[in-house]
DNA sequence: AAGCGTTATGCTATGGAAAACATAACGCTT
DNA sequence: AAGCGTTATGTTTTCCATAGCATAACGCTT
């Protein structure tokens, strides 16, 4: 039997999960179609729990990350802003050294024969 | 506001999850009760959700890591096997090592600000 | 003024995981 | 032979996270 070592990584503040694989994934489908609603259509998930991720990431975090309008010629919108994109490179760079690290300490699991 | 990176890792094989935190904890709890139920009852499980636990690693261990007998002056018992002593140091090695891991891994969020 | 797509937010429904319950068999003890 | 605590396993119930529904407000367009 091949076993392999397979783990998560979040980033969390006092208050819960700030950031995590589906949160960040949600920034970047802000980013890529400017409001949360068409983010949340994109990826099977509710515009509810889309907002509530965003809600609860701006209740920990000095500075917003995503800046939404409502109404207007679109009916409205949102953007991520400076935070909010170094927020996505914060993650995935964590993400992918922990993905490394998973990887490189498989090969001590040969212990399990 | 003060980010911290948090995870969590475990053992899979092709078959699903092989070993993790509560699995491991609930064989500690077998070595040291003598049965499944007193381990159950032990950590607040359900005998019905520790035994479907014991039989998943089975089923993905070539040789089993609990010896059960039924019956006796003790009604049975369950014991551990070398396998079974043996998958419990595996994984908290892992588990100590990636704890580490992200305590080290912590600093870079000052990026977040 | 009416209509649209959006943000924002409360309330209800649902589905899947875990708990809870129920039963049978086992083999010592009394 | 009856009783006990255990393993083993099927069935039912409970709980909670998420989805889903419903509504109001906003500000462009027509």
């Amino acid at each position: 039997m091949r076993y392999r070592l397979k783990g998560r990584v979040w980033i969390e503040s006092d208050e819960g999960t700030f950031l995590g694989f589906g949160r960040v994934v949600l920034l970047e489908r802000i980013r890529d179609h400017g409001s949360i609603s068409a983010a949340a259509r994109s990826m099977n998930m509710s515009y509810r729990h889309a907002w509530k991720l965003v809600d609860s990431m701006h209740r920990q975090s000095a500075t917003p990350l995503v800046e939404t309008t409502t109404g207007g010629k679109k009916g409205g919108g949102a953007t991520l802003t400076k935070a909010g994109h170094n927020a996505i490179a914060c993650f995935w760079q964590a993400y992918k050294h922990h993905k490394q690290y998973l990887s490189d300490q498989t090969a001590p699991l040969e212990l399990l024969k």
